[in-house]
DNA sequence: CTCCATGGTTATCTCCAGGTGACCGAGGCA
DNA sequence: TGCCTCGGTCACCTGGAGATAACCATGGAG
């Protein structure tokens, strides 16, 4: 794949840093994954989303509806029952941002090495300063 | 594809979200962006990247330099001369990102359209609860 | 009559990413 | 004798993302 939004990245870049701010917020993305195994209702997102509060579930919920990313379907019924899915849209961000989660997964390793060589050496520079 | 990274998303999404920090900061695809033109220099990205300040690119620099995306080369000549290029990880990791951005560039109108279209919806709600 | 579950809202606080501006050091040059 | 450039560092400050926790309406179960 040629990147080539990546090479006149002028107004492109910029709006793309929009949906990255979407994106890359700290709930989105496992909410997106979830929604991607089947239509979900708020509790059993919440239930499987570790550590997510009611309140930021909610927030990022209206975020994702508010873009056509996700589609809320209230039932008039008691006890309430809101259900939650992906629209074909939010289908294929899916898709885009799961190349984005294999690469991590690809080079998790490679970076950690990286962070202990870096960190190892700026300890190294360390201690020569203080001698 | 199948995204079957977001299947079993258990170890692997908590992860993949360390990258997603990386990458989603507020500079650093702009960074990577540009150092997938060519290897440039500390005051060449400066001037590139609209808005900056010279803190939060060394900072950004720094954080790609230390996960191994990015590598620094310093002369000593006088003035300092410092360049920045890409790692072949970083390439790989630029390649991940464009298909992010690709999408955002796709459905952007879409996702305009969604937005309008949700806070028209909300506005009237609005209207309906003060009449 | 009380308690519980669902799907929220609201108020309040904390913390840190990021912005701002001053300073630096060595050489060139005028 | 200053002043400029390059590539930074340091100290300080602010806005907003996110955490915490209380409250709410409804109706069924006991």
């Amino acid at each position: 794949m040629e990147p080539s939004a990546f090479r006149e990245h002028h107004p492109s870049m910029c709006r793309a840093r929009e949906i990255l701010d979407r994106v890359g917020d700290k709930w989105s993305l496992q909410v997106i994954a979830l929604l991607g195994e089947r239509t979900k209702r708020f509790t059993e997102l919440k239930r499987e989303i570790d550590g997510i509060s009611q309140r930021m579930l909610t927030v990022t919920l209206r975020g994702l509806e508010r873009d056509g990313i996700v589609t809320r379907t209230v039932y008039p019924v008691m006890p309430p029952r809101v259900d939650y899915s992906l629209t074909p849209m939010g289908a294929t961000l899916m898709d885009a941002a799961s190349t984005l989660v294999l690469w991590a997964e690809t080079h998790l390793d490679e970076i950690d090495a990286a962070r202990a060589d870096y960190d190892a050496r700026a300890a190294e520079i360390e201690t020569l300063k203080t001698s």
